[in-house]
RNA sequence: GCUGGGGUGGCGGAAUUGGUAGACGCCCAGGACUUAAAAUCCUGUGACCUUAGGGUCGUACGGGUUCGAUUCCCGUCCCCAGUACCA
């Protein structure tokens, strides 16, 4: 073995021995247990960013690990290479989108290889080759046939100097990104998939991966869908002059009862408030406004144009768009109160969301409030907080809320109150015996150490004063109505219910659940994507492609300008076509499809990915899916994995799979940020390169002032590492200075993977300097260890590669006690936590426990010329388990050292090696050290067997001198023995 | 605003889920080796006090529960992320 750790010619040479030996390359075996580990697949911009080499370290850790604990491991690789940077390259600087990307894949998959990352490459799948947008097509034209692709008029952002549609982030702040002329909107007919027919089963599915899946990614989910659960109520509509007034009946929105009654649907999540409605407020663009413009006054009309022009407006999420509108001099009958209603239309009330109307309650409701106060319109409490209840009924306290309140509730009711009772209804508490009611501000008084006599007199100003603020916003909590009518006096939380059940039985409203989630709106004005196959004839109207003529390509060469339609449009030869039905001449559709259609089965693809036949064959998707555990950025939370999770779920209903959730587990990284170094003068930005910026930091750490190395003052702050924002390192730079091994592992090691990670070049060469520690080790004791490899569970089964290699199962030996027992101890225990983290996905400490056993057998007190032989065998062990466990994050090393330590280049880790085996009886611990406290505080230390009794550790306690120093002449209260932990003795 | 997640040394972060707070690494300081430097190795490294044995304080802040709280409960402040009039 070298002398010094050379890690570009290790990571050289391992590259090319797992390459030759297919070491990663998996297929299906029914005897083996599989395990699928799956990165967010990148979309081939041409560089590597260090937020990818996190995102693979860890997907290549987990796979190393579990190859090693036996499993048959799918760790596969593709490139999400359809989408608009491709065409913008092709505008900019008149590239062919094709050649563009084929050459960034073969540079990344350059970078990739150098990182030294185990993929079976086999299987590497492009979403811009017709072999995998066939599939795309084939999909699109099933659904089309199960009803779920489906083809309407929907608006589109539009910028008509430029003559072409824009995405959002293209048109955000309402100006086009290229051009800078303001967007309009335009409708167009696009295609859509219809996500809204798996809403519930988005929704409910939720439950079946929340264990596997990070909070906020579920939560995010379950918001993005949005299910809000209501009451449907029709308000009657009463105008001046009745014959005028004409009410569209919508699906939906409104109704025309058998009495020709002319009725307004809104949609409400509080049935209870509706006594205190005060108006029925609508969306401008509502059927009954637009049919009834001629109807409203000069004013109204105008103040309604005006409004509707504004809603298009795409909106500036930073400000607060002020509350505006206008009443319309109709009027619409409360049904459950009889009450007369302005009906208003409102800036607030959007036409995609309910029923585009809403009633408005100004005293519970924040936005019905604002609306009221500035329009001063009434407002109406009608529910009131149990607090103010409680006074009147002292005996019971009814609480309602969140899991937040309840609690807050039960841990004050405690003081007050006799009983506590937990109600079925696990949203309630309940409170009996309870002394009074009171306000936050009398509570936190209280708390204080006020008394209560003097509490209400000395502070009811000030209690008044906390009650008129509350009645000054909107109190949106659940409590007990009043001025409702035959309602009052109940809880409004159980009045919902049977107000939306009164409203069904009456025959003027239902219970109804609204939605925040649309369908998938595909179509995209582009050339780089998917085409749709469909096709325009005159006679038959919109026809599907034949499967038979899939794939539907793109053409070769195009010109694009980026402006325009959709650039296909202007490709004759794709354009003009044949009726798939008639054979008569017939029109392509040349939009194409969205990028996350590409992302939303490839995952599937790398099963079978050269069927020519078939997406894949359903039989290997029984034996590798669903993903066992997949990686990528959180960005991905919402689009992205809901996408992927409908698109599973309608291959479940075509019979492809028999699941229902793609992804059993998901990890979200966080991102890699780096300091950021401005030149003010020529406007670059610079990494922190050694060298090249010279950097004074304050106390905290935080940079004071940066200069270049020329001497001039730099501007700084902290971004996300790319190449675009031009503070990237370049991961080829990285495996230039320090190696692969260690870019991997200080990525690793450096902060909790779901943590945001600062790159610091002070922390890499920590890392490299670790591995060296360990090469320098392995070599000192090299003479030693020549010999089968010394670890239970190292080398069960071997590959035809490397051959069969016995196992050295060594005993503990006889003489336990010395400096060899001490680090057998200390590998074993090791062994546990490493394996115990890596199953908890937690790859920051097996690092730090991996250093521990390094330091460890760096103390080692012999020397390998005088060493016993059970020491030599305790040492060859420990120095086996580490570069078994250092695998995951260096593996050119550890198979080098590991070729080292059993004499045999052929790859022994990545073809069979075995993860090593904990063996508790070798990791217990001799001696425990046991802390005494006195009255919780630390005294003394004893040192005890771990099996000494609770009494023997009692009496060890109080024989210790330092122990009657703090227990002599006082009164012993208590004694409490942790066993194996702690004495604490209470002493007063 | 709302929702979610957080706040531990100079820094990144540990802490068996209620039981010795600060593992491991970085930075920094001192020492050994060297003609010298680099590399390497050793020592120290939360704060304050100290009679040199230790003592007191300390996990954002204020309370509470407990023999014992970074961990559980309540309140306050601050940071990060998501979201945006979703009725």
């Amino acid at each position: 073995m070298d002398e010094k750790y050379f890690p570009k010619k290790v990571e050289q040479k391992w590259q090319r021995i797992w390459a030759e030996s297919c070491a990663f390359e998996a297929e299906v075996d029914a005897e083996k247990p599989k395990f699928y580990a799956l990165e967010m697949l990148p979309y081939p911009s041409g560089n590597l960013h260090m937020g990818h080499v996190r995102n693979y370290s860890v997907g290549d850790a987990l796979t190393w690990y579990k190859r090693l604990k036996g499993f048959n491991v799918l760790h596969p690789f593709g490139w999400d290479s359809f989408g608009q940077p491709a065409e913008d390259a092709a505008v900019k600087r008149g590239v062919n989108p094709r050649e563009w990307t084929e050459d960034n894949i073969v540079a990344m998959r350059g970078q990739m290889q150098r990182m030294g990352f185990s993929y079976d490459w086999r299987r590497q799948m492009f979403a811009h080759r017709p072999e995998y947008y066939k599939f795309d097509q084939w999909f699109f034209l099933k659904m089309y046939e199960m009803g779920l692709a489906y083809k309407r008029m929907t608006q589109v952002n539009w910028c008509s100097h430029d003559q072409a549609t824009l995405s959002n982030e293209q048109a955000s702040g309402g100006l086009c990104w290229r051009c800078g002329n303001p967007v309009t909107k335009k409708d167009l007919e696009q295609w859509f998939l219809k996500t809204t027919a798996y809403t519930d089963q988005l929704l409910d599915g939720l439950a079946e991966i929340e264990a596997g899946w990070p909070a906020s990614v579920i939560k995010r989910q379950s918001d993005w869908m949005g299910r809000s659960e209501g009451a449907f109520v029709d308000f009657e509509v009463k105008a001046t002059d009745d014959s005028l007034f004409y009410c569209p009946i919508v699906d939906g929105l409104t109704s025309a009862s058998d009495l020709g009654k002319k009725r307004i649907r809104v949609f409400t999540t509080r049935v209870d408030t509706i006594y205190g409605a005060n108006a029925i407020v609508l969306a401008a663009e509502h059927p009954v406004i637009q049919a009834n413009l001629d109807t409203f006054s000069e004013a109204v009309s105008e103040k309604i144009a005006h409004i509707r022009v504004e809603n298009t407006r795409p909106t500036d999420h930073e400000i607060e768009i002020e509350k505006d509108g206008i009443d319309t001099g109709l009027a619409a009958v409360n049904p459950f109160s009889g009450e007369e209603l302005p009906v208003w239309v409102g800036n607030y009330v959007m036409m995609e969301y309910g029923t585009g109307a809403v009633m408005s309650v100004p005293a519970h409701d924040e936005r019905d409030f604002e609306f009221a106060q500035k329009f001063g319109l009434p407002i109406r409490r009608v529910i009131l907080e149990t607090y103010t209840i409680a006074e009147q009924a002292p005996e019971i306290v009814d609480v309602i809320g969140d899991e937040h309140e309840r609690n807050e509730y039960r841990s004050e009711l405690r003081e007050t109150t006799t009983d506590i009772e937990e109600a079925d209804d696990s949203r309630r508490i309940r409170g009996v015996g309870r002394e009074t009611g009171a306000t936050n501000l009398e509570r936190q008084t209280a708390s204080a150490g006020g008394d209560a006599v003097e509490r209400r007199s000395d502070l009811g100003m000030a209690v008044e004063d906390e009650r008129e603020r509350q009645r000054s916003v909107a109190f949106t909590d659940y409590g007990f109505l009043i001025n409702s009518g035959e309602w009052s006096g109940k809880s409004s939380y159980d009045a919902k219910t049977e107000m939306a059940a009164r409203a069904a039985s009456g025959g003027f409203g239902e219970a109804a659940t609204t939605y925040r989630l649309r369908d998938w709106g595909i179509s995209r004005q582009r050339f780089w994507g998917s085409p749709i196959p469909i096709v325009y004839c005159d006679s038959c109207g919109i026809v599907p492609e034949k499967y038979e003529n899939l794939p539907i390509r793109l053409p070769d060469d195009i010109p694009i300008t980026g402006t325009g339609e959709s650039p296909l449009a202007k490709v004759a030869d794709f354009v003009e076509t044949q009726c798939p039905k008639c054979d008569s001449p017939a029109r392509r559709e040349t939009d194409t499809m969205d990028t996350f259609v590409d992302s939303s089965w490839y995952f599937f693809r790398y099963l079978d990915p050269s069927n020519d036949e078939m997406p894949f064959d359903p039989e290997k998707a029984a034996y590798w899916t669903p993903v066992d555990q997949y990686i990528g950025g959180d960005d991905h939370a919402v689009m992205h994995l809901i996408y992927a999770r409908f698109w599973t779920k309608v291959m479940r209903d075509m019979g492809l799979v028999k699941f229902d959730e793609p992804f059993k587990r998901l990890l979200t990284q966080g991102m890699v940020v780096g300091e950021t170094f401005f030149d003010d003068e020529t406007g670059k930005k610079l990494y922190h390169m050694p060298g090249t910026v010279t950097v004074t930091r304050d106390a905290k750490g935080k940079i004071a002032s940066a200069v270049s190395a020329d001497g001039k003052p730099l501007k700084f702050g902290i971004e996300r590492m790319s190449k675009s924002k031009g503070n990237g390192v370049d991961p080829d730079e990285m495996v230039e200075i320090y190696g692969a091994d260690a870019a991997r592992l200080f990525i690793l090691f450096a902060a909790p993977i779901e943590n945001e990670l600062v790159w610091n070049e002070a922390g890499i060469e920590g890392a490299v300097r670790f591995l060296q520690r360990v090469w320098r080790l392995v070599r000192k004791w090299e003479p030693t260890l020549l010999g089968p490899p010394a670890v239970a569970g190292g080398f069960t089964s071997i590959s035809k590669y490397a051959g069969e290699v016995e196992i050295d199962n060594l005993q503990p030996p006889a003489t336990a006690g010395g400096s060899d027992r001490k680090l057998r101890r200390k590998t074993h225990q090791t062994i546990k936590r490493v394996a115990d983290d890596f199953d908890d996905l937690q790859f920051n400490t097996p690092v730090a426990a991996l250093m521990e056993l390094s330091n460890a057998i760096g103390d080692f007190e012999v020397e390998p010329e005088n060493a016993s032989e059970d020491e030599v065998a305790a040492v060859r062990e420990a120095i086996t388990a580490l570069t078994l466990m250092l695998t995951p994050y260096a593996p050119h090393t550890s198979e080098e050292l590991f070729a080292v330590l059993i004499g045999n280049d052929n790859g022994i880790l990545a073809n069979g090696a075995r993860f090593p085996e904990y063996q508790e009886d070798l990791a217990k611990a001799d001696e425990v050290e046991i802390p005494v406290q006195i009255n919780g505080k630390l005294r003394s230390r004893l040192m005890a067997q771990p099996e000494t009794s609770n009494e023997e550790l009692e009496k060890m306690a109080f024989a210790d001198e330092k122990v009657r120093e703090y227990t002599d002449g006082k009164e012993i209260v208590k004694v409490i023995v942790v066993p194996k932990r702690l004495v604490n003795i209470v002493v007063r």
